[in-house]
DNA sequence: GTACATTGATTAACGCCGTTATTCGCCCCA
DNA sequence: TGGGGCGAATAACGGCGTTAATCAATGTAC
């Protein structure tokens, strides 16, 4: 019981600064908040975490699982690398959007901000690159894509699908762009520029 | 004599703000640390700038008149408009990794750290995309680029730019990987996926 | 059964932060 | 000589992350 309240509070908070996030945002998300909202005092958190920080990089623990979840179901939906390439895109993408709570502090927060996270968790972190460079690889050797570096393309891909998440979710894009249209052609855009076959007409709409 | 000491403080404080956001990043960029830089208490910063997120508004204007002032100089030393528009692209990377201070508070911070811009302030930054759209309108009338939505256009690779210039620059990038090539890749990536001619071995090397 | 140690939790405090209200000192002009 | 206006400073408010000290309850050893 005295184990079970520990993992119970622990879980507490992480779950209490998880939707404080999505409702007010990392820039109001405070220990007194989180520590107001379960009913504790403030100082109580650092009996289950270090510091904010520390508890932050836990939340970005789960945030690389969700994601990489996503990802590997969109990769397992589709047989041909292409098809693998573009639910992924399309996977990373709604994540970006539908959990800002998680993006943000896994690909938004500025590194000032926050202590470095932890060398050791990075390869798991890796791992959702890693898949897409996989697909890329696949393709490459059934001959769909152009001979290219594998990881670079990932990258390259990443930093495409990572513009779009952050200047829509932060309403920087201008309201005559329709989010879905710049989406697509994200995606289209990033699958089509190493195919071998490429259907140029397909890549950007009208 | 007094009016130019006005004008000499609030220029004293808006270079000092981004002499500090330089240095130590917005989030230790602090009214009271601009304030013991020029020797003056924190409230006499609201003498000439009604709240913080006023003075950093401020600094986004001139951020924004610097990189207007770089894409148009790119803009202007070429004459085809996928070399305009190559040129542009690296301009625009440049400006991102060689001015943090300018481009974090301008296309970085996030909604929730600040007011937003105000709104009449928009169309000046809206340009710096436009001259990217004239670009993209020029090529498609000259025959070197498909059909395309010039403002789509010009908004999907201020993406794949911004993400590039974020990813770098926040260090999330795996260090395996060269910034020259990622910055390549993307520059060419963006160039070549509108072009009529379009020679995909140029896009990504290896 | 009593003294001690452990442990979950709290309060108080430190030094930051943005911002506001108030006050001070000085120059100009009637 | 006396205000009026104005640049600037101090004090203060409520918030922040974090640490130190304390408290109360629970076991535990003798």
């Amino acid at each position: 019981m005295s184990e079970e309240e520990e993992k119970g509070l622990r879980r507490a908070i992480l779950d209490t600064a998880r939707q404080l996030l999505t409702t007010v945002g990392y820039a109001r998300l405070s220990m007194r908040n989180i520590a107001k909202e379960i009913g504790y005092s403030a100082t109580s958190i650092y009996l289950h975490f270090e510091s904010k920080d520390d508890l932050v990089h836990a939340l970005i623990d789960e945030g690389v699982d969700v994601l990489h979840e996503s990802l590997s179901r969109a990769n397992a939906s589709f047989s041909t690398p292409e098809h693998r390439l573009e639910a992924m895109c399309r996977a990373y993408v709604a994540f970006g959007l539908e959990r800002p709570e998680y993006y943000e502090i896994m690909y938004v927060l500025h590194p000032e901000y926050i202590k470095r996270y932890p060398v050791e968790k990075y390869r798991k972190a890796r791992r959702n690159l890693e898949i897409m460079a996989d697909a890329v690889r696949d393709g490459m050797e059934s001959g769909v894509f152009r001979s290219v570096e594998p990881m670079l393309a990932a990258n390259l891909a990443w930093t495409q699908l990572h513009g779009v998440v952050t200047l829509l979710s932060s309403e920087r894009v201008d309201k005559r762009i329709a989010p879905d249209d710049l989406i697509d052609a994200a995606c289209r855009h990033v699958v089509s520029s190493i195919c071998t076959w490429k259907d140029p007409s397909s890549v950007l709409p009208s």
